[in-house]
DNA sequence: GTCTATAACCTGATAGAC
DNA sequence: GTCTATCAGGTTATAGAC
C-alpha cells in the first residue's frame, strides 16, 4: 500500500498547492502551471487527478467555504454568557482563522461575484443552511423572551459580518493608510475588535451588553 | 476636424466599453478582444490608442477611483444639519452610483487586492487625501468643540464604509438568502440605510443623533 | 487612422510511452 | 501512476498594407 499512500501524498500535496495559489490570486489568475510549479511535478501530472481545472477549483472552494464555518454555535448557545463575551469569542474565532490567511475573505468575495453557483452548491452541499439556522433560532429565543431586543436577523449577520471581514479585505488601505506609527495590521485589529462588539450589542441590548 | 471628432469619439467609446466590461468581470477576465468586440471593431484597433493592457486598465481604474469621491465634503461640512440627517444624505449619494453600478465595491477591492500599485497611483494623481482630510478635520473639530464624541477617525470611516459597501460587495447572497418574499434588492437596500445611520451615530453623539 | 496578417506565447487538456 | 510529446485554442502585441 506504500505506493497508494505516495499517490494520496501527492494528491493532497496538489491540493493543498491549489488552495494557496486560488486563495491568493482568485481562479482566473492561477494557472495549472503555477499548480504544478509548486508541486515540483509537470501540468499532466496535474491534470491526471482532477481532470479539469473546474473540478479542481470546486474541491478546494468546498473545504475552503467549510473551514470558514468554525463552531461558533457552541459559543452562541451559551445563554448563561453575556451577550458581549459572546460575540467577542466569536470575533477571536475569526480572527484566529483569518490571521492565518488574511486574504480568504476577499478570495471568497471574489469568486463568489464570479460565479455564485459554486457557493450555493458548496452550502447545499454541507448543512450551513441548519447550522445559521441554530444560531437564528437561538437569538430568536432570546428575542421572545426579553433577554435581547428584537432586531431583524439578517442585519444582525449583516453589521457583523461587515465589521468583521471589513478589514481583511481592504489590508491594503488599512496597511498604507489606517495604521498609526510603527503600528501592526494586527494591533489595529485588535483595537478595532471593541468596535465590533459594540456595534452588535447596541442592536441587541439597550447599553448593557449583558 | 471632423476626422480628429472622429477619433475621439471612437477613443472614449473603447473607454466607456473597457470600462464596463473591466468593473463587470475584472482586468484577468477581460480580454482585449472581448473590448474590441463590444466597440465593434478589431483587436488591433484598440491596441491602437492604449498601447498595452495596462496602460488601457490603468486609465479606467483612475476614472473609475475618481467617481467614487462623490462631492460628499459639501454635505458634511454643514454643521447647521443634524450629523444623523448628513450621513443619511451621504448615504443616498452613495446609493445613488451603486445602484446604477453595483459591481464597483467588489471591483475596487478586487484590483487592489491584485496590485495595489494601480490604486496608490489613483489616489495620489488626484487629491484624494486632501479630499478626505477636509472631512476628517471638520470631524475633528467638532469633537474638539464636544458636538461630536471623540472617537478615531479610522475607525468612523471604516464602521461608515463597511456597513455601506458589504450589501453591495455580497449581493449575491443578499439577493439568495437575504431578500424577504416578493422583496427586491433595492428595498432591502432602503431597509439597511437606518442601521447604518445608527451604528455611525452612536459612535459619534449619546443617543440623540443631533 | 484603421484594417489584415502574423508573430510569439501561454493556456487547458489529452494521448501514449515508460 | 507519472512522465514526454503534442494539440487546439486563446492571449497580448506588432508590423505593414491600404
Amino acid at each position: 500500500m506504500s505506493e497508494n499512500k505516495k499517490a494520496e501524498d501527492l494528491e493532497t500535496r496538489i491540493i493543498n498547492a491549489a488552495k494557496e495559489l486560488f486563495i491568493e490570486n482568485g481562479f482566473a489568475e492561477t494557472s495549472m502551471s503555477d499548480i504544478a510549479i509548486k508541486v515540483g511535478i509537470n501540468r499532466p501530472g496535474v491534470h491526471y487527478y482532477f481532470r479539469t481545472k473546474d473540478k479542481m477549483f470546486q474541491a478546494v472552494f468546498g473545504s475552503t467555504i467549510k473551514s470558514l464555518l468554525p463552531k461558533i454555535q457552541d459559543i452562541m448557545l451559551q445563554r448563561e454568557i453575556p451577550i458581549g463575551d459572546r460575540i467577542g469569542k466569536v470575533i477571536d474565532t475569526y480572527y484566529e482563522i483569518f490571521k492565518t490567511n488574511p486574504n480568504l475573505p476577499i478570495f471568497i468575495m471574489k469568486e463568489m461575484h464570479r460565479d455564485f453557483n459554486y457557493f450555493s452548491k458548496a452550502i447545499t452541499d454541507m448543512d450551513a443552511i441548519h447550522y445559521f439556522d441554530m444560531i437564528k433560532n437561538e437569538l430568536q429565543d432570546e428575542m421572545d423572551k426579553g433577554f435581547l431586543k428584537t432586531v431583524p436577523i439578517r442585519f444582525l449577520f449583516l453589521t457583523f459580518y461587515s465589521l468583521l471581514i471589513m478589514p481583511f479585505s481592504i489590508k491594503n488601505i488599512c496597511q498604507n493608510i489606517f495604521l498609526e506609527e510603527n503600528e501592526t495590521f494586527d494591533e489595529m485589529l485588535a483595537k478595532w475588535k471593541p468596535y465590533i462588539v459594540t456595534h452588535v450589542c447596541n442592536l441587541l441590548t439597550d447599553g448593557n451588553q449583558s
